[in-house]
DNA sequence: GTCTATAGAGAGATAGAC
DNA sequence: GTCTATCTCTCTATAGAC
């Protein structure tokens, strides 16, 4: 039950054209010249461009979600270990495959249905999680939507807006992907002060 | 000069279809029938499918973008009255076409290149701005890039992530309309102390 | 300006030889 | 498993009648 050579060359190529593309912009025609293999293989191993596109978004999906809901659920670890923790796991994950973020936001939105069952994301009860709990005892008078908000934006925008910044000349924003490296540390500080401020 | 009703008609038409499917999935037969009129006469009016989205980007650009520099550049308001007026100009704007941000965003990370001259947003230089220039005076130890980063993603992300979010049952963010705006008035007070607590 | 009809290119998918 | 060839459908765009 191992995948052959020319299937995972298939899948490879179908990952790096739909994270390039997107599902619609794609073609089969595109997939098999990146694989370097004929038209109608791809057809043989995944029989149709929607089946493909939903074992790639699955993955995909897996990487984005499954990377941080872990560390969020764990009863075992403070809330700012938690921080420090997921921030850096993130940073480096996302960082392997930093258009990640924008292709599934976006192919989640224009598709919600179909994909929405293939990934449990929706089944998720953000208020029993083990970090909402934690920041609810810390800063009760503070919708913890609005802590997860800035704590995932401060971590996930960058990525979604580093194709966009890094064109602008002589900016600030040059070496983005240094810059995103430097708020692994940073992130947990930020939101420590905010903790600490309490602001209602 | 004016525009027909036709040809607004075809116009209102192309905004709705391509801020739903995106350039790749969206068709000249679905603007012609979300408009109630004839396929031909959007080739009539607007040529060509390339240009006609075309002006519905630029539109969009000018939505996303123009609605935040001219305060961003203004040498005549204080750091934190920017930050105010920012931050609720911009979540009252977005509010109306909560997906510009995520439309705008795919689509530019797909065609960087014919997408990029057609707003000047490249040739900005962030360094020159007032907002910059002010947030170094006030916090010279970080990188402003954190600041903007931070400010915009908190701004920004949450209608990234919306239509995610709402999905999810019993949860935090329910209500998430309200939430977003509850956060025009949170936002300055978290970004002021981070400012205070001059973290590096 | 608006219609019908269709050209022409490209897509996804499959049949069938090897 | 892999190839060639092709079917069938859909798409953008246009020609030409009214």
């Amino acid at each position: 039950m191992t995948e052959s050579l020319t299937e995972e060359k298939i899948k490879e190529a179908a990952r790096i054209i739909f994270m390039e593309k997107g599902y619609a912009a794609a073609g089969m025609r595109d997939i098999a010249a990146k694989a370097g293999v004929n038209l109608s293989l791809v057809n043989y191993y995944y029989r149709s461009k929607k089946n493909i596109f939903q074992i790639i978004m699955l993955e995909k999906m897996h990487k984005i979600f499954g990377s941080i809901i872990p560390y969020m659920i764990d009863e075992n670890t403070s809330l700012e270990e938690k921080i420090k923790h997921i921030s850096t796991v993130y940073i480096d994950t996302i960082s392997e495959d930093p258009n990640l973020p924008l292709f599934v936001f976006s192919e989640l939105q224009k598709n919600p249905e179909e994909l929405g069952i293939l990934f449990p994301i929706q089944n998720m009860d953000f208020m029993q999680m083990s970090i909402v709990k934690q920041f609810k005892a810390a800063c009760p008078d503070i919708n913890p939507a609005h802590f997860m908000l800035n704590f995932l934006g401060m971590t996930i925008f960058p990525f979604i807006a580093a194709h966009l910044f890094s064109k602008m000349p002589n900016g600030i924003f040059d070496n983005i992907q240094t810059i995103i490296h430097e708020r692994k540390k940073l992130i947990p500080l930020w939101i420590k002060n905010m903790l600490e401020a309490n602001i209602n």
